[in-house]
DNA sequence: GACAATTAGTAACATATGTTACCAATCTGG
DNA sequence: CCAGATTGGTAACATATGTTACTAATTGTC
């Protein structure tokens, strides 16, 4: 990162130059890329995909949660979250309920298998965490969540 | 984001519990993805890809680049980066020419319309930049490009 | 200089992901 | 109630992306 290069013809006073390094959305999602597949690691072994992952995740946040409330708390759409579901299902990790208020919706619970391999698989992660942010002060890394936290906001308000 | 996930059975003391929306790794994931959906706006217009917008940023920092040096500059494998140049050069946006000194690389460079489309699309994406950082405050702003760039240092180290 | 080892790029294949269309259950307004 | 609009979820399709294997060009080594 931050490669030397040379920004030919510096724009004539109108406008800074496009410097892709220097592009902070790209860095993020670069730097994203970059940390999920590190992070796939951890549950690569465990045979889970990504969307697999997360799925679990949220689903351990609550005691039974909707798909569809799945869908609104990951950066997944509809189908890759109902794909894992059915795979998390079939691999016995999840259990399926309709709803009484609606039968439409399907209620998600993790089995026992499931709440003991999300255990595991968040153990990892959190090791993961503490290690990508070892290098940082504790005051860069509060700084850099809060920052977090208002980018989130500022992307959640369309503008 | 922050939303109030009551954690289940605080942990016996052993262990911090896992709670997907203060897990940072993923939060930055998922920012990435919400902006590279914000940022495609930018170029749907004019037809292009991700990867192709991508290929064409790095080719605009310097006068000729190997198909090689996007790889390493992009988070994109081979194959991804070899389609996107196929396909901007039938579009006329870049020409490939062979090295002299090794005949296997292809150098890159823009076409004039490739320049064109790039200045006005970079444009664009400034925009969406300042748009993106607007309510940060200077210093936080700073304080998370020296993160950002600490994490990508980090990440390049293998740990 | 010839032959194994490496590298740039691509083709062919497999897989993952997104889109559209659809069904069934629910809600809405008369 | 009962049409029509809406919503949760999925199937079928199209597309995008990653993997493996291959070709051609180059490098190193003896």
């Amino acid at each position: 990162m931050t490669v030397a290069c040379v920004s030919r013809k510096a724009p004539p006073g109108k406008r800074r130059a496009f410097v892709l390094g220097n592009f902070t959305p790209y860095r993020i999602v670069a730097l994203g890329h970059a940390i999920s597949g590190r992070l796939a690691q951890a549950y690569r072994d465990e045979n889970l995909t990504i969307p697999e992952w997360r799925v679990l995740a949220v689903i351990s946040q609550a005691d039974a949660v909707a798909a569809r409330d799945v869908v609104c708390k990951t950066p997944m759409d509809k189908m890759t979250v109902s794909r894992a579901v059915a795979s998390l299902e079939a691999k016995g990790f999840v259990a399926r309920a309709v709803s009484d208020a609606d039968r439409r919706v399907s209620m998600l619970s993790l089995s026992k298998e499931g709440r003991a391999l999300f255990d595991r698989v968040s153990a990892l992660a959190l090791d993961y965490e503490d290690a990508l942010l070892a290098t940082l002060e504790p005051e860069e890394a509060a700084a850099f969540r809060s920052v977090l936290e208002k980018l989130e906001v500022r992307i959640g308000e369309a503008f």
